[in-house]
DNA sequence: CGACACATTGACCAGACTCAAAGCTAGTGG
DNA sequence: CCACTAGCTTTGAGTCTGGTCAATGTGTCG
């Protein structure tokens, strides 16, 4: 048997890959220390220069920039099985902060640790390489959504997105999943005013598309939230997408 | 001597690491086929499974992501020495294109001979790993500029990191860069209609801090520019920043 | 009950969009 | 050498999405 921090990695990793039962067994031998952050708390601040790597075990965190006018935005969403400073690795200091949303989890796995594994493992490389890559498919697709998309279309997007990635580490409810944010916080993921958020949310909650309240989101009609927000899965780049759409 | 692109992309990793002399050996080893592109075209599609990724030798490249009404957006600019698909090693699908804003000149290695490239050089997959690292680290600072800056700060911040990029490899003439796109373009990677494209290219050029014209960019204050786009070049993670501000 | 955190509303404002029409400039054919 | 075109840039006028400010609900917790 597994222990919970190799099982959530490797569920995550099987979503974008294959996982050799040799690289399976080194994961389950990485050290891993067990840490709780709280609603609001940063876990990283930008600047900091980390020595460990942190993996989401439960509970939901985001990454933001912070801005001069005190406003920030958030640039990406953390879902349990996610690495969220995987680049600390290769990159000395930050340049954004990852904070909670709500009671989370997290394994912090040093740095050393890690490169053992990599060395040992090459075809984990690949499996860790290719989750950057998906990472930066997600900003880009964040980017066209920020930069193109009207603001219900926009959190459609972003809806569409964290069921899908949900679904592929298994911890979708049928068609609903846990989003423990505040409309604020929705406010600064998708460059908005909170106010126009609230608007916005009750814009896509009257149309039927979507519920939301309490911190979970339930997708009523999915194929009809797709086509609105114009989400085509190809860029998770997951092994089995979940496109409903038409 | 060094062969034409092998010499770009060392100085490109050189930037952003150190190239041992028995990688830079191996980097020289590498076959290309070059390629021009002209203004407009596609270089590689959305869709796409590419078997070999391009090595920008001149001109100028942006990605971009299109949408259901005709719209698109810029997802990044691509410099001489950028590696626009790196990611298709590793990502089967590409999801979005890549044009050319100008007559480029583009070196087409094909996979395989990357693959054995990177086995035989470790030090290489650290550094290429590295790269994409920086370049999601690119695609987050969009986000933000995109979701919580104002057009001109906006503007002026492209400005400043494309700056800092053609520093990097050396292509910078004095404060001056290339530019080869048209203000539609540049309205496009801004999220912005055409037309407050060009207001806001006036209104950078009337607070005199730069010039544009006819494909270039002249920086006149690059410390009031920075300021301005409230630009730390931290998130580029190159090994010699150009900060200027303050 | 009071405090606090969050959601919701209303009224008004502004940055950015659209449509439409002119300028400019480099290149082409005669 | 000039008229013509094509591709860009620039301007003007009216509209709209989303922002700001300021209250007012609502729910939870001590």
């Amino acid at each position: 048997m597994h222990n919970r921090h190799s099982n959530l990695i490797i569920r995550r990793l099987e979503a974008i890959g294959t996982v050799t039962d040799e690289a399976r067994e080194a994961l389950d031998n990485l050290p891993a220390r067990e840490r709780e952050v709280f609603r609001g708390q940063d876990l990283i601040r930008e600047g900091d220069k980390p020595t460990e790597c942190m993996l989401v075990l439960s509970g939901f965190l985001y990454s933001y920039k912070a801005l001069a006018d005190g406003t920030r935005q958030i640039v990406s969403f953390h879902v349990p099985g996610d690495m969220p400073d995987l680049q600390s690795l290769f990159i000395e200091t930050m340049d954004f902060s990852i904070a909670s949303s709500t009671t989370s989890t997290v394994a912090a796995i040093p740095h050393d640790n890690i490169r053992k594994l990599l060395r040992s493992q090459p075809n984990l490389v690949d499996l860790f390489w290719r989750d950057t890559l998906i990472n930066a498919a997600i900003f880009r697709t964040w980017v066209m959504a920020t930069g193109r998309l009207e603001a219900s279309e926009h959190l459609a997007h972003v809806l569409c997105e964290l069921y899908a990635r949900y679904e592929a580490v298994g911890l979708t409810q049928d068609t609903s999943f846990a989003l423990p944010v505040a409309q604020a916080e929705l406010a600064d993921a998708l460059g908005l005013s909170a106010v126009h958020a609230n608007r916005t949310v009750q814009a896509l909650r009257g149309e039927g598309m979507v519920e939301m309240e309490a911190g979970h989101v339930t997708i009523l009609e999915l194929g009809r939230l797709q086509t609105f927000a114009q989400f085509d899965p190809t860029y998770l780049h997951l092994s089995h997408p979940t496109k409903h759409s038409k």
